[in-house]
DNA sequence: ACTTCAAGAAATGTTGACATTTTTGACGAC
DNA sequence: GTCGTCAAAAATGTCAACATTTCTTGAAGT
């Protein structure tokens, strides 16, 4: 079993936390369904022990909600906690933005630059007027491992990105990321590399802002 | 403090994460020490398996620090570490403390001058010239609710204010709470009512910050 | 048809035992 | 005295069975 996945953790319920956050991720598990332990346990082929251990894991990444004697289902993501999981998004990363201005080595604001690179050429080399999602996660989780803050980074990675990306996943619409992302992404990096920690959480912050505005403008109810 | 015993939880497991909680934020369980699953379930005459899935959630709440095959460990407040909370707390709170301006209700914000009316007295009748603890609490928290974001509210009371309370209980110095506190309370729950959302978040972020700043000038390294 | 309610089925909660890994500490080699 | 080895002890990880609660179903009654 531990050999069949690709996936090495070094214990079967950590296996198991990040087998079904992708299966919530991709849609594989659908939004609102009910994570059955015993169907799962029967499914997976391991026993129910790990598996709850794995749910209540899932549950502080808030991908799924637990009710006592109830069982846990797969969050929903209507356009009220998408908005409100970018309100969380814009104040944190906002922050973390001016700290990678502060605290980010010369050495980490060079790999920054040179990521943007690679996504440039890769827009070049593929015509594409858009970044790729995976592009913009790779900057974006630059900047919040550059501020070093174990707290924020926590809080961005572990609870608000899984869902972002989950989002974006299952909605077509949410999958095309502004076009201007890789300018504004140049322009962080530019503030950050200038020291100037007003300037990286601005604009930062306009950028996530900007996000959540075609969120509102184009998601239907 | 430990209400936990009086609090009935419909499920063990539920019960030992209040218990174990109260205990980690007390320092009843010391900063540092090793939550060892054979002697907890021994000393509290539980099975591991309940107390495993309260440890899991006790980890999503930044409390302990969970290692494969090592166990897990309460975490340890050093200066860094606190300072790192506010700055996370800051970015959050004044976020909220915003968006409380825009959906709190009229009742709502009626309880909140209403419980600074308590806190006042309270105050005058033991000659105090900072407020409890608990006040303070009651106040942000009531703040934090009526931001009405489910996201943020969770980060905080979940993530945060744990983490805050464990502080202020187990350092004395730390307990001091500004004497403006009052007053700076009440220009937020008055920038609240006049829904005057940016100055709720600046109110609310120099609080803070103040807050902060007297951490980093009191507490040792 | 609709509701009520009890019995059976199935799910979640809990337990104790077993499996595997890590830690401990005594022993000997250098 | 320090280091390394190895077996015993103890801890964590996993499993399967049992306990309790919730859900389902269908018959009885209106």
């Amino acid at each position: 079993m531990n050999q069949a996945l690709n996936i090495k953790s070094a214990t079967l319920s950590g296996e198991l936390t990040l087998t079904l956050r992708d299966a919530i991720i991709t849609g594989d598990i659908k939004q609102g369904s009910k994570l059955s332990e015993t169907r799962l346990a029967k499914q997976l082929d391991v026993s129910r022990g790990p598996l709850r251990e794995a749910i209540r894991r899932l549950e502080g990444m808030n991908l799924i909600e637990h009710v006592p004697q109830q069982g846990a289902r797969v969050v929903k993501l209507n356009k009220t906690l998408i908005l409100q999981i970018y309100e969380a998004r814009e104040a944190l990363e906002s922050k973390i933005a001016s700290l990678a201005a502060i605290h980010m080595s010369s050495q980490e604001i060079d790999e920054l630059h040179r990521s943007l690179d690679v996504q440039a050429n890769h827009m070049r080399a593929h015509k594409a007027a858009m970044v790729s999602a995976e592009s913009d996660y790779v900057f974006h989780e630059q900047v919040i491992r550059g501020g070093k803050n174990k707290v924020i980074e926590n809080a961005l990675l572990r609870e608000i990105y899984n869902l972002i990306k989950m989002f974006r996943y299952q909605n077509a619409f949410a999958n095309t990321s502004n076009s201007n992302a890789l300018i504004e992404h140049r322009q962080i990096a530019y503030a950050i590399e200038q020291r100037d920690a007003v300037l990286a959480e601005t604009t930062m912050r306009q950028h996530i802002k900007r996000a959540r505005e075609r969120i509102e403008q184009r998601m239907p109810n």
